[in-house]
DNA sequence: GTGTTTGATAGGTATATCCTATCGAAAGGC
DNA sequence: GCCTTTCGATAGGATATACCTATCAAACAC
């Protein structure tokens, strides 16, 4: 039962038989004749048929629900009895914002110590991928925007409130001092691209500021940003945070960009399962320790 | 895999390998085999072994937990997707205190000309033994009181407040006015045996007032109190909703027990469980609707 | 039309499940 | 102290289930 269910949840996440045979290690029929027998079970049909995959019935979606609580928490019994059995262990999935991935170092630094035997598995994902990820039990936890988007049914430790410096070589002649948004009329920008909160975020901050950019540069990756701003005029637009790492050296420079000062919450979500396995409880403990906003 | 837990739950309920077996339907050694499984599958032993029963180890205690939500959500999805099928239908089974018995059919009336395909099967238990049904998913939902006893992780919707009166066969010296509890020293009473919470209220309730009472009978059973008060010169404290049933004829009267005006509120109780399977959110709807009290 | 993609079907084999029968250890009766 | 009973584990065998490979039919792309 539970196996079928974790193969549904696949077919619903990969919208495709064969996909999701594979990503569940087993061959498409024996994924076909499992959803088969899933509906015969339950009697009703849970995936419209017809010569390929055409979405969920109504009564899938609902069971979907249901699957993916019921493998969550067949999965935090096998981890519970794990730990019990041979200590924090296993693996803990995060999927960060590009902004935020500096700041995973300070969760996992002192929980690394503690608990050696828990390894981390790091990606970089929009903060909507990271909702949907999250739902589809592909993550443990992310990182993320807290206050922007609707978040459904997560446990949220805030963490840190985000504020934006421009960052340029040095000798950019906006350096010299604070930056007004409206003041980024005509500058050449590169920015992250559409799809990610914080641009949309920076592209609010500007559209009230009155300006319009059309960015010569955009990627997902603040590395590839910071990189054309080494070898041009251009400059970005970051969060502290994510800006900081690449500001040691004297070739980048950087000033605050007010009006407004800018802030958006940026902390950790993780589904929220009553109790907590207890990797996942120690990774929450952990970030309250390191948040730098109001305890939850 | 739920098919173990469900057996483990059962072995839990039962404390015995052959007890357990048969109420799921197995045979002694099929039940072994699947507990034994279940300990090799999460690695960790649960059951304390001798030579007979001998209770869960803490790690078996953590996976009953689990157990428990995960087998109640499977049949939570099952359910609903029947409802999906055929409409409201299946077996509600409630356990309820004797005192609030009368009380069922004011749920049920509503609800079954709504809902003709779901029966009903209510069985009398003490407010403990609801909680435990409860928790081994034995019962659906319970009526008992709300404000006494420590509940656990349930539902609430609250009914009414019960008040005492003094029942008694028409005639009886006390009957001419309210009656304080004080006054009850030495008056021959018939009562609920002491591991009703009902009675322990009542036991509370006099000796604050200072009497001591040492009931000729005692039972599980309020017909069983009212036929020996029909019979006799012995009397009865009784809820108004468990005493108003047997008042039609001429032959009891009853009058309030004040000083204190004791009050306690009865209620459903039912699993938190979200989403609540359409059976049950119908079934807490109604009582919802015929509360007596502050909507919850 | 032709080739490709996609999910369903058929047939065979390994595995898992569940039964009956029986055993050995511990507990209880006298 | 010995005998009986209770309880859970074990053994062996029949049946059902799960999963594979190979193949098919329908829909789509061009």
């Amino acid at each position: 039962m539970i196996d079928k269910l974790e193969m549904f949840i696949a077919l619903a996440r990969e919208e495709h038989f064969g996909r999701a045979a594979t990503a569940q290690g087993v061959t498409q029929p024996t994924l076909s004749a499992a959803i088969k027998q899933l509906e015969d079970q339950l009697g009703v049909m849970l995936v419209w048929r017809g010569s390929r995959y055409q979405g969920l019935t109504p009564e899938g979606q609902r069971a979907l629900d249901w699957a993916r609580r019921i493998v969550g928490d067949a999965r935090s019994l096998r981890q519970e009895m794990r730990v019990a059995r041979e200590g924090l262990s296993g693996d803990l999935r995060l999927a960060v914002i590009p902004t935020a991935l500096t700041v995973v170092s300070d969760l996992t630094a002192g929980y690394g110590d503690a608990h050696p035997n828990v390894r981390f598995t790091v990606q970089s994902k929009t903060s909507t991928e990271i909702l949907s990820m999250l739902e589809n039990l592909e993550i443990d936890a992310g990182l993320t925007y807290l206050d922007n988007e609707p978040l459904g049914r997560v446990t949220t430790v805030p963490l840190y409130a985000e504020r934006y410096v421009l960052v340029a070589k040095s000798g950019h002649p906006l350096l010299k001092g604070p930056v007004k948004w409206a003041d980024l009329a005509g500058v050449p920008l590169c920015l992250l691209t559409p799809d990610m909160q914080n641009r949309r975020i920076i592209n609010q901050h500007l559209s009230e500021a009155g300006v319009q950019v059309a960015p010569q540069i955009e990627s997902t990756s603040v590395v590839v940003l910071v990189s054309h701003v080494l070898r041009s005029n251009w400059a970005t637009i970051l969060p502290v945070r994510a800006a900081e790492i690449f500001l040691n050296g004297d070739d980048l420079g950087s000033v605050p960009l007010i009006k407004p000062d800018a802030s958006h919450v940026v902390g950790l979500v993780a589904p929220h399962r009553e109790p907590f396995t207890p990797v996942l409880a120690a990774l929450l403990d952990r970030a309250k320790a390191v948040s730098e906003l109001g305890k939850a």
